[in-house]
DNA sequence: CTATGATATAGATGGATGTCTATGTGTATT
DNA sequence: AATACACATAGACATCCATCTATATCATAG
């Protein structure tokens, strides 16, 4: 199991506004303009966290003329919390299994 | 709702090592020393990740003597996962219901 | 009580992150 | 085609983050 493709998605997730904009989206597809009235962000830093969303996949972007839609992908979205579910659950195998673990010290 | 109080949570699992860490912590609890010898870090920074770990509440550490024996915390790892389930899922009311959200550009 | 071993803290440092202003690009309206 | 609007990109900048070395603290063994 990989690690490392589910690290940009939580650090995508690991900022407040990145944190509300997803919550926003989860209430259904919202375009740039729409999220921006929410915050008190100037419109290229949206710009940047919306990039950051979309890059890791968490988030669809398709453009409508100018405007752009936001959506949230939920295979993406899915495959995360079932990953961190299951990494935080008490299981008798860690996912890191190339790593030799004997209790105690 | 409150997002605030899971960002040092998410933040804390946005690294990588750190969230090698917690897979680990889920096999069964594990003293500072053993966990060290997974990675090519040195003593202090592993105390770093412990820290924030333990800092946010996911990790619980309790000293046995010189050792220092850490362990999740099921009651938090629950709280998370159920957060991110339902921030993610599509619902139809935000959790930020003080954000009005019309929808439509 | 001294020496050793386990962990924590302090301070320094390079690189990443979030924000801004200024500007570019592309679409729609008139 | 010219203007206005929606969004993206570039560059600058302050702050945060992960790491290191050096040192302190604390517990155990002789």
């Amino acid at each position: 199991m990989q690690y490392k493709q589910y690290i940009p998605i939580i650090k995508a997730l690991s900022d407040e506004t990145r944190l509300k904009i997803v919550d926003m989206l989860s209430c259904g597809e919202l375009c740039a303009c729409k999220i921006l009235e929410a915050f008190n962000i100037t419109q290229p830093t949206l710009s940047y966290h919306m990039k950051i969303l979309t890059g890791c996949g968490l988030v669809v972007g398709n453009r409508d003329g100018a405007w752009m839609h936001y959506s949230i992908n939920e295979t993406k979205s899915t495959e995360l919390t079932q990953f961190l579910s299951t990494l935080v659950t008490e299981k008798s195998e860690c996912i890191c299994n190339d790593i030799n673990l004997q209790q105690g010290a």
